[in-house]
DNA sequence: TTGGATATTGCCCTTGGGTCCAACAGCGTC
DNA sequence: GACGCTGTTGGACCCAAGGGCAATATCCAA
């Protein structure tokens, strides 16, 4: 049997408004979402736990910090939790700088009830998807952080397709250096073969 | 001195209203882009020349097809040219499914001169990337299309860094024969090393 | 000053990969 | 039936990569 998605995603829902609040609350509840509600940004900056998978929803319309500036400070500690912007009287040109920031959706209230379930599901998935592709990209960091200068400098040859005679004659040392360079920078990376090495490099670069 | 860009992005311009081709056509021709003026989605379609480089300007209240209607068009047949939206009354959510559905802006008229111009250089980089990426993807579909089957197999083997003694075993063959398959799929891959092939494997299937 | 980290090199051996030449079998086409 | 494509295998040879063991040199910090 595939694995199921056990611990259910959460949707942290960010309005002034007690009553959109408890509305919003018990729709998603009712889809099987865990939600947590915060009455102003500032609220929610100090509250959240930015480690928890899930996403939010947005009032833009908010006492001190508004919608957008928060989606801003969020975009600020990757991974940015995927947002879902609702506006009483939003306009044009706002909600096409929130999709150019990266927002899911940006729905106007009343909301309906279809395209903020299908808004919340789409968010939830690509921030599955972004944790995952960040805690590769953290690791690939970490163990590149590990390597020596010189291991960097043969790693960088070897994942180009040079040889061991090639990058000693680049390096100005002998080949049996950069093999041990290369032993090193390998157990490091923590791979086995080249073709390991060129994929996670590739991906990490791209 | 690094290549200069010679040829100047052509933006395409669709508009009912003749007054705005001329104003937009003014404009944009001011800051070196060479424009074609179009006053329906059907004379678009029919007339313009999808292989070459540029983005599209259209007006989204148009007779007949609009600019929704045809930029959905535009995007069955990549490499989709990116487009701007214009409108005299549109709304948010027309701005946002224009937007999900990858317009690199969507403008309000009367427009901004700077907000287009931004977003027609941003527009036609993003052209440029798109053209230059579909372009490497078709190249190595024909190459990947040229292999044999078996010789499709031993490369999907040796992307993910298996020996040819391994790839022999899983094959039921001797690893001679799988050096064989190996040799003339690298010709025809037109790769020299492993690096190379996992490389542009790795960045055609992400 | 001494110990640890890093960089360097040599020698030797094993394994793996690349490339010649040559050959045979199945399969479909002309 | 001849021909071409594909898949298969053999042998021989060379080069590349990996690993073990040993040694030297530099630099920085405790």
């Amino acid at each position: 049997m595939p694995a199921m998605n056990d611990t259910p995603a959460t949707v942290y829902l960010v309005d002034d408004d007690e009553s959109v609040l408890s509305a919003l609350s018990r729709l998603l509840t009712g889809y099987g979402y865990r939600c947590e509600r915060y009455s102003s940004a500032e609220d929610f900056l100090s509250k959240h736990n930015p480690a928890a998978p899930g996403c939010v929803v947005l009032d833009v319309e908010l006492p001190g910090l508004n919608g957008f500036a928060l989606y801003d400070r969020l975009r600020e500690m990757p991974p940015c939790r995927p947002a879902i912007f609702l506006t009483g009287r939003g306009t044009i040109a706002g909600s096409v700088n929130a999709m150019k920031s990266g927002a899911i959706d940006f729905l106007t209230k009343p909301v309906e009830a279809d395209d903020l379930v299908n808004a919340v599901k789409a968010a939830c998935q690509r921030d599955i998807d972004a944790r995952n592709a960040f805690a590769r990209k953290k690791s690939v960091e970490e163990r590149l952080a590990s390597l020596t200068a010189r291991e960097l400098e043969v790693m960088t040859h070897v994942v180009t397709g040079r040889m061991n005679k090639q990058i000693a004659a680049d390096l100005g040392i002998v080949e049996k250096t950069v093999k041990v360079h290369r032993c090193r920078m390998m157990t490091k990376m923590e791979v086995r073969t080249v073709a390991d090495l060129v994929r996670i490099i590739t991906l990490h670069e791209s």
